[in-house]
DNA sequence: CGACAACCTGACCAGGCGGTAAAACCACGT
DNA sequence: ACGTGGTTTTACCGCCTGGTCAGGTTGTCG
């Protein structure tokens, strides 16, 4: 058996396989990645793909699968921290990846990740599981906002629609950044984030009681 | 002679195979274009286009700025309205396209001009292209900000940056409409900046003293 | 051992791709 | 009428692509 042991298994090759998909599509972007270049990228025979997946289209499935897979594994935040300090890491950590100095193949990862975000318009099956990822993200920010809110550290704002806003100038900063090559857009989207939305949930002197004493509860 | 005249020249047709390649684009997507796609679209034979362009790569790039040239000259905005008025009419209009009820072929405009955005990050000259294009942009939104700043409408902020950060935040809910199919996602991006950046901007009593909107109390 | 299944390979292929060659078309000026 | 230069079409091609297949290697169990 080889379920845990070390030899040669069908796992491992697989796995093997989605890293030289990885790198492939590094290199030549999806528009130009030809199955040759995976196999070029791969350490055995070309046509051994051929035999782990059913041909390009499923295999594009499955590591789309892998990578976000890969993305959500690698969010590490403390949740025992005070709200601000863990939206403030959760956002650092979108913007910036987990490891924050040494880690550059953090934007070859989301140069991969976005290019297949943007072609998920034409495929029914990525179009799902980018939008469960997209609301794996702001529902963790949903959820230290309404933290917050519980605690009386922030106001009482829609937290949903503000994590979808926040999650938005995440993604913004990161495509510019990639597609436009301008390195400084997440700093600047930081700024942004923090000069307009955190402060604004802050501001002190909001704190309910002066308009809507009677809306909450009455209802109707 | 036909420099102006209606007879076919060489221009409509360069034209006409713009437009049909804005359709094969729209119906197949970057990936899966063809130069058949287009021949298909296109009223005369295939091999005429490359008569006209030389070859695939050339197409592309006249169709990018061509993309780009209708962009820019379908805005319009009354720039003598009052500051916040100009910048809501020109977010709006950056959301939801010129025309506000009758043109659904906007966001087939929107969805082309993402699909090559997206893909930008593979061809220089494109990315050169889209950063003029995104400076145009953005600079419109830095100057209604410095206007209405000089007029003592709206506070003193970094004009750039803030409209860097709207820009930011359109692109974003355009992409998320277009990718994941969330037609909400202007509407959502117009509230977002209506509460957070509008609002803020608008603050007469914008307090100077305390810029720092304090993280806990350890600061700096 | 021998057999069976899982894993892997090199040689090969049919189809479709972008692109070209040369002939036909058409509106002119002469 | 006829040639001329820009435009358009028809017929065609070489190349490269994703994919297959028969056969080899490895590991495991009766």
């Amino acid at each position: 058996m080889n379920s845990s042991g070390g030899s040669r298994s069908s796992a491992d090759t697989r796995e093997a396989i989605m890293e030289a998909t990885f790198r492939a599509l590094s290199k030549h972007g999806y528009n130009d990645l030809r199955m040759r270049d995976i196999g070029e990228e791969f350490e055995m025979s070309r046509t051994l793909i051929h035999y782990h997946y059913d041909g390009k289209h499923d295999l594009i499935s499955a590591f789309l699968e892998y990578v976000i897979e890969q993305y959500e594994g690698s969010v590490e935040v403390d949740e025992d921290a005070d709200p601000l300090t863990e939206l403030d890491a959760r956002i650092d950590q979108c913007l910036f990846g987990p490891e924050f100095d040494t880690d550059f193949g953090h934007w070859e990862r989301m140069k991969v990740y976005h290019e297949l975000f943007s072609q998920a318009q034409h495929n029914e099956r990525h179009r799902e599981v980018f939008n469960n990822h997209y609301v794996t993200i702001r529902d963790s920010i949903t959820q230290v906002l309404e933290r917050g809110i519980d605690e009386g550290v922030f106001r009482p704002v829609d937290a949903e629609e503000t994590a979808q806003f926040v999650t938005d100038i995440i993604h913004a900063a990161r495509a510019r950044r990639i597609s436009l090559g301008h390195d400084e857009a997440p700093e600047q989207a930081r700024r942004g984030i923090h000069e307009y939305i955190l402060s604004s949930l802050l501001k002190p002197e909001f704190v309910v009681s002066s308009q809507r004493t009677g809306r909450n509860r009455s209802g109707e």
